[in-house]
DNA sequence: CTTGAACCTCTAGTCGCTAGAGGAATTAGG
DNA sequence: CCTAATTCCTCTAGCGACTAGAGGTTCAAG
């Protein structure tokens, strides 16, 4: 299983080719051996941590959070204070955004429930965002949501 | 309310002052008229539009769709199909969404309740994310969770 | 030995802001 | 009226985590 193109790694690790060459850049990856023609060639451990890269990333994990972590695995010694303190962090983060998704949910739902299907002027969907009275909402002090990738 | 300063709009709609300007600088927001000195000056309809926007920001809705729910907005007799339309997506990507947080929170869970609090090389934390096998998270197409601004 | 797919590097773009430099205008107080 | 503090101005560059595309090279199958 060594000697594999990038794009095998990718078909079998899940992580497209651009963002392989792209993780070596950034130092997330360690950089593979060459073939004499200068295309990369990488083996089972650039698989094996491209796998715990595209794990992390699944989970919400950011790359300097998983960079951390990568870097505790490699000192199997060591405490797992540290591993534990980030899983925790992130656990509450994914909650804090569930829980802003919910609201955004329940608001939206309102509003497209509400929507006679005539014209503009009578939508709720615009009247709702026009006017914020109109709703349920509390505005966060500056916690927005955001589109995933 | 005329005649506002760039701060004072910022203020009562929530939105920062170079977001402001980021706004007026992409088409969202029209220019305003300017002080002798070259300072913007708002007037109500600014701030009523930019509430519009902050609103629907929160909501999770693209600039786009928030340029063409205000263009709708603006044509009050046309049916608000189109707003309708959007909304729904909009609705069905944050389920979508919640989908995704909530099996991550399973596994985030999983993740910190079995950590021994231990070493490293018996973590749990690290052990997971190393091992996909180990948990019962399915890798999605390509659709990855992002932060939240 | 040819062909076509996969590879290479490099730059620039995505989204929605945010930060900082370096300077001009405004406003409140004395 | 003058000063000092605050707010404002433009401009460029950066964030995270990629993605897209140009233009050229290498590899593997037949």
């Amino acid at each position: 299983m060594s000697d594999m193109s990038i794009g095998r790694l990718s078909g079998l690790s899940g992580v497209k080719v651009p963002t392989i060459r792209y993780y070596e850049s950034i130092g997330m990856l360690e950089a593979p051996p060459r073939s004499p023609g200068g295309q990369r060639r990488y083996g089972d451990a650039h698989l094996e941590r491209l796998r715990f890269i595209r794990h992390g990333r699944d989970l919400g994990f950011g790359l300097d959070d998983l960079r951390a972590l990568q870097d505790l695995s490699n000192r199997p010694d060591q405490s797992c204070e540290e591993a534990d303190r980030i899983a925790r962090r992130q656990l509450l983060d994914v909650e804090r955004r569930i829980a802003g998704l919910e609201a955004v949910r329940h608001e939206l739902l309102r509003m497209v429930e509400r929507c006679s299907h005539g014209v503009v002027d009578e939508c709720r969907v615009i009247q709702t965002l026009s006017d914020h009275a109109l709703c349920e909402h509390e505005h966060g002090e500056d916690q927005t949501v955001s589109k995933a990738g």
